[in-house]
Formats: structure tokens, C-alpha cells, sequence
DNA sequence: TTATAATTGTCAAACGTTTGACATTTTATA
DNA sequence: TATAAAATGTCAAACGTTTGACAATTATAA
């Protein structure tokens, strides 16, 4: 690969000059600018980025930590990033940690090594305590990390009341939340307590079922499967809307009609349930504004580490009335 | 943060001593061994990856350009490069070229600049001359890009006979394609193909729609309830799930009943659709074989850049069987 | 105790840039 | 034409490693 040696012999300059060029630095007449551009076309020439960040400059990559892409939640929110990063001038390095706490220290140490200008974080796993130490700047979707990383989330506990709203205003009377297996201090734990707090208002009770976040959807719908068979439930909150398609799926197949049997409202809202799922009551997370957030905060950071920030920004949801609640 | 100079004092050897122990270069005692790596965990120490690679070391990343991430086929996709690349020590950065060759040629660019090892490519976007003068290890997914870059695919040819055959299996008499605009020599446009030959093998006719990739859900949603409205079609093969769905979609709003009023056949066959869609037949791609194999592929080439591969390599695709062709 | 092997150290070049100090040449201005 | 300003050049250090040559020290075996 060419180096910039090899420009400057075959643009006839001094190295430092085609080093001037690339940086525009210091005082270069057109007639130079355009040879050495020209030599670098034609030697299809890339600056090694490697050795330009080891002599100061920024990587311009982020790493982006999630819990995988497969997911239209993930996927679009990982979508937004890389849009909005790029436009920045900013590449990412994917990292899906999946729920295993070991990858993602592994991620954390290889983007340290690999010196990114920044972290975004956001994958399920708890207790990682290698973020105190990482010494980058990082910002984390809706889940807490350490004392100096701020926290990015939607308004989880009135999420959870609007879905309460929702079911309680299509008049369902047995109540009940399917939710992942959250820590108690978990900010998505707070769409169980809205949901609960709401209810209360009305003197309604509900039930609780727990689904591990990495259940397979075959468990999940066995399990839902169960709970309708089980009790008689007319009105179902999801913290997610994939589950809540499962809960779709298992009262067609039992026969139970959604939603003049059972009434039901999902969670996240992304384009993908939009425009393929316009059925689904759901409560929508503002992707895109939670990534601006992030974006915008993690920039400060990378500008200046010791910017202050607060320690939570939380953006405003939103419910989408679908048919599900009619 | 820590350099290896820092290592070197705290731990009280040299410098070359520490370097040793981090290669595993030389004789080295247990002893210091245990005292260097007692000194990096103290400082949080990791290697700067540029500084090695620049002496000549691989980076260890591969860039992995696709569409996008929010669709689910490319979405698992990438969810299995991960995976995969992942266990062999490799991390990645990821492009979204989304439809647009001028982002595309700036991450191919910045790829080249990154000095990764690898590249796997697998966007829609045509006329991309400078993939041929890259000088990187390249594989790519169902797309021709330049006469040295091996393409791995699954059998689209094989696919739209299956596709076919389902259809008429079903009894369907009056057939409908509905497929992205492809290029003629496009790899996807052998779907094309193999529907055509299958049903001229019972001399079936059928109508093609074309709709962009890249048009929207609302679009392509609008297109469909035309298409549904004029023509008496009671056979649709939709070369993506994706747009299977937004058929059963405005079929139900018009009140056609699939499949007792119009059979249906998608294409893809993720993980997901397979979970959350069980009802729609499809064809399904071998995602995690294929990745297996760029991935085998990609790897040799970056171990030995002269190594010999084949042009093509066609992975073979299977029907599933859904309600939407009973 | 001596010969030998194992371990560690010193030193320096190399990887491809950036950047500053400084000198020299070219060009424009008066 | 003299003078200032602009353009370019030379040189070298720095970024954080790796790696080889070689020397010096230490441990082990005979």
C-alpha cells in the first residue's frame, strides 16, 4: 500500500509537504495541492489512519455495545447510530455482548486497546465493573453502569402507566404484565412500577410474569401458552412488543380473539412493528431522539472528558393506539 | 493511560522484557511473567493496538458492509458475522450503505485508511468500481463487484423454483412475482429466473411487479393494494418476507383471505419471520452457512492474500411450509 | 566449581504519520 | 530592483509498539 513517501516522490515534493496537504496546514500554493492530489488518486492512496491517531489525532471510532442487532429494536437503534455517527465523521465497531457479561468485558478491553474516542453501551448485562476503570468516555442506554457514566432512557415509568391507561380505558379487568427478568433498580424496571402505580390508582391488581430478556421465543410462547391457559386474563401489558406478538400468536392458536377476548398493549414501538404490526397498542420509544441524546453527550465528552453531564436524560414516550385495545 | 513503559518501571524490568511476555517472544521466567501481568492489572493496562498494527501486526477488524441492520435478514446476518468473527479473534466495524454508492465508496475508503484485514460487502449497490483496486482480502454476499472478489450466495435460481412449485402445488392459476428492481446480472435476479423456468415447465403465465428495496413499507404497502385491486391474482411470490407480510396485510384490509383467496410464498426465511410468522411459507437462505463460509473464505485470504478461491459459491436453500400455501 | 543453558537487559531500527523549528527559494509588491 | 511575504524544503522528534542483535547476569547441571 502506498505511504506517503511514495505520494511525495511521485508528486515531486518533500514528505512534510504532502503531510501539509492532507492536513491543510501551513502555506500551500494551489499548483502544489493539485499535484499531490493528483499523485494520491493515482496511487489510490489512504492515509494510514493507525499511524496518524498513534501521533495524537482521534480514531474517529465509537464502539457501540449492545445486546445484539437481530432484535428491530437493536437493529434500528444501531441504524440510527451508524446514520448519525457517520455524518459526524464517526465509524463504529459493533459489539454484540449478548447476555454474556464475560464478551462484553472482552469488548471493553479490545475497544480500550483499539483506542475509540467513545463508547456507547447499552446491553442487559449487570455488574460489569471494568466500566469504572475503562477512562473513555461513555454513555449508557437505559442502564446503570457506574457514578460518572450518564444514563440515556425513555420515560420507562410513563410508558408503564400508559399502557396501564390503555388497558384500563378498553375495559379490561384481569390484569397482567409479561416483563423481562429485571434488577430491581433497573431503569426498564420502572415500566412494571408506572404500570403498577397506575393501576393502583384504579384499585386494580395484576399479575406479574417474568421472562428472561434471552428466552428463546419458542420458551417464551409455551409460557404464554400457559398463562392463558391458566387464568383468565383479558388484558395483557408486553415490555417488549415481540412478546407481545407471541401473546398474539398463542391466543390465535387457543382461539381467543385479540382483542375482543383479550386486550393488549406491547413496548418499544420501532418502525418495524409500525409498519408491519399497525395492529399492536404499543408505547413508543423515541429512538431517534435517544440516540441524538447519546450522540450529542458522548461528543462533549470526546471533546472534553471532564465536560459535566448530567447523570440521566430521559426523553418522553409515547403511545401508539392500535386495535389491540379497541 | 498505561503504556508499556509504565508496565516496565512498576513491574522493575525493561521495557523489551514486557514486550516479550505480552508476545510470548523469548525465555522468559514464570516469575516475571507473574510480575508483569500483576503490573498490567493494576494499571488496567491494554496494549495500544495501533502502535502494533502499525508495526506490522493485523488489526484484527474487518469491515462488514451491508445495507442496513434493520431489516432482519441483514440483521441476523450481521448477528452471525459477529458470532462468528467474534470466536476467531476478530472485531468489526460496520457499514451501512444503506442505498446510497457514494457512502459506500467513503466507507471503502476509510476501510483501506483503518488498514483492516478484511472486508465482507454484501450492499446493493451497483457500479462500484472501486472495489477493484482496494488491495484488501474481499468476499461478497449476492452481488458481483469485480472479477477477483469470490461471491457467496445462496441458490437463487433454485429458490424461485420452489417458490413456483409451491404456488402450483397450491393450485394457484393466476401468478404474480413481486421482486426488487434487480440488474440484470444481479445474483437475487435468479429468483427471478427459476420462477419463470419452473412455471413455463407447466406453461403457467404470470405478471412482475417491481418495487425498489429501498421504497418505503407505506410505498410498497400502496403498491400491493393496486396491484391486489386490479388484477385477479390468486398466486403472489414476494421475493422478501418482508413484503410477504405487508401482502397478508392489505389482502386482510381488502378482505381477501390468505391462502383461500390468494397463496402466498416469501423469501429469507430469517429467525425471525420463522418465530413470529410460522403461518408464511417461505424459502429459506442459509444464513449462518453462508457467513460460515465468507467467513472461511475472507479468513484465508487474510492469512495468504494470493490464495486461490473459486468465483461462486452457491449454498443450497430450502422451503418451509406455512398456512399461506395450504 | 565450572561449563552450559536460561533469563534478562541494553540498544536501536522500524512501522507511517504529524508538527515544529528553521532555512531556503520563489513570487508578489512597492 | 529591493523587500516583504508566501511557498517549500530539511531535519528530527514523537506516538507505542515489536523484534533482532548482542551482552550480561543468573540458575542449573555435571
Amino acid at each position: 500500500m502506498a505511504t506517503l513517501d511514495d505520494i511525495a516522490k511521485l508528486a515531486g515534493v518533500s514528505a512534510t509537504t504532502v503531510s501539509r496537504v492532507i492536513n491543510n496546514y501551513g502555506s500551500l500554493s494551489e499548483k502544489t495541492k493539485t499535484k499531490v492530489f493528483e499523485a494520491m488518486r493515482e496511487l489510490n492512496y489512504q492515509p494510514n489512519s493507525l499511524a496518524r491517531s498513534l501521533k495524537g489525532k482521534k480514531t474517529q471510532l465509537i464502539g457501540v455495545i449492545l445486546p445484539g442487532v437481530s432484535n428491530p429494536f437493536f437493529g434500528q437503534m444501531v441504524q440510527e447510530i451508524e446514520d448519525q455517527l457517520f455524518k459526524k465523521g464517526f465509524r463504529i465497531i459493533l459489539c454484540n455482548a449478548g447476555s454474556d457479561a464475560e464478551k462484553e468485558r472482552d469488548y471493553l478491553r479490545m475497544l480500550m486497546a483499539n483506542r475509540v474516542d467513545g463508547i456507547i453501551a447499552g446491553s442487559h448485562n449487570l455488574g460489569i465493573e471494568e466500566y469504572q476503570k475503562v477512562g473513555l468516555p461513555i454513555i449508557s442506554f437505559d442502564r446503570y453502569l457506574s457514578g460518572e457514566i450518564p444514563i440515556v432512557s425513555s420515560d420507562n415509568y410513563h410508558g408503564g402507566q400508559l399502557a396501564a391507561q390503555a388497558l384500563i380505558r378498553s375495559g379490561s379487568k384481569n390484569l397482567q404484565i409479561i416483563t423481562g427478568a429485571n434488577h430491581p433498580n433497573s431503569p426498564t424496571n420502572a415500566r412494571l412500577t408506572g404500570f403498577k402505580d397506575e393501576l393502583a390508582k384504579s384499585d386494580l391488581d395484576f399479575d406479574v410474569m417474568e421472562i428472561s430478556f434471552s428466552a428463546t421465543p419458542n420458551i417464551k410462547g409455551l409460557k404464554i401458552k400457559e398463562l392463558l391457559l391458566k387464568q383468565k386474563v383479558d388484558g395483557i401489558f408486553c415490555t417488549d412488543d415481540l412478546t407481545a406478538l407471541l401473546v398474539i400468536q398463542q391466543a390465535k392458536a387457543l382461539g381467543m380473539r385479540v382483542p375482543e377476548d383479550v386486550k393488549l398493549v406491547g413496548y418499544d414501538g420501532t418502525n418495524f412493528i409500525q409498519s408491519y404490526h399497525p395492529e399492536l397498542t404499543t408505547v413508543m420509544q423515541p429512538i431517534s431522539d435517544i440516540v441524538m441524546v447519546m450522540i450529542d453527550l458522548l461528543l462533549k465528552r470526546v471533546d472534553n472528558h471532564d465536560c459535566h453531564l448530567e447523570d440521566n436524560y430521559v426523553l418522553p414516550v409515547k403511545l401508539i393506539t392500535g386495535e389491540t385495545t379497541a
